[in-house]
DNA sequence: TGGGACCATATGGGCGTCAATGGGAAGCGG
DNA sequence: CCGCTTCCCATTGACGCCCATATGGTCCCA
């Protein structure tokens, strides 16, 4: 699979690192990605982690606005001041710095989710919650998936 | 990695010094960055750091206008009077001077946030703030990456 | 079909290096 | 002559790199 998908939870360590785990490293081998871009998700408690494309992705959207303006401004405060390259280390784990922590409320575990192209860090119960959120919105609106 | 990413808070000591994380020192060796070139953000209460070709390039852009016209003194009135050189001392902390704490709010602790190209001082309660509200802004525009 | 060997992931920790921080003392300017 | 700044050194603690062990699952063979 060359995809991010499913989610897995796993504990942080005494020395504050986490087991990336393998489903996701293999397709960052698959994908060719050595760093990790991590930044501060725009929607949701969570950090979100993916290849340097995703941010060369969003500098060409900032690139493609006046530099001076404050809407570019912003973007670069939230994809420059809000993410951070990230390496794995020999055995695939991170640290979970307070960067991480702070913003997503991570404390002893962190639960991994796949979301395609990328995936995310997310502090467990802010996910079940979140996702149980986002089941029964879609439930209330009756949609369905368009085969 | 050769652009300044993320944020770090640090606390300034008693003598007024805040040593610059060493992700971002290891960026100025890379860019060859002797002396800081500090300026009052035109956007945020923040000061821009960066090296002395940011301020060449402000010049330029000065020099492609008529030099009487309000905008180029404008523009000469806020990089050169309200822009300072600092260098760092040999640990690689610098002063933490009232030009700086005046304009940002700075008391006790600086947050660094980095902008690609060059990086910025934050009073902490103002940024997470400012950064908070960027987020939301984008939040409710709706905007997502273009894919 | 059960047991055992093997492999991959997960996890824990030792150790060396470097960054962060605090403080002494000399140099410089007012 | 006094105060601030700059240079230098010492200490502490965090992090990166590495290796050792635990755990669980799969495959092969008896």
């Amino acid at each position: 699979m060359n995809r991010f998908l499913s989610n897995v939870t796993s504990k942080i360590d005494a020395k504050g690192r986490v087991s990336v785990p393998s489903v996701f490293r293999s397709v960052l081998i698959q994908r060719n990605i050595q760093e990790l871009y991590c930044f501060q998700d725009f929607v949701f408690p969570a950090i979100s982690a993916g290849g340097p494309d995703l941010l060369d992705r969003f500098e060409r959207q900032i690139a493609a606005e006046d530099p001076f303006s404050p809407e570019a401004n912003e973007m670069s405060l939230l994809i420059h001041g809000g993410g951070v390259f990230i390496k794995l280390d020999s055995e695939g784990r991170m640290m979970v710095t307070d960067f991480i922590r702070d913003f997503t409320g991570i404390v002893s575990e962190v639960t991994f989710v796949g979301r395609a192209d990328h995936f995310q860090l997310w502090h467990p119960p802010a996910f079940a919650e979140v996702q149980a959120a986002a089941r029964e919105g879609r439930r209330l609106r009756g949609t369905r998936p368009t085969v």
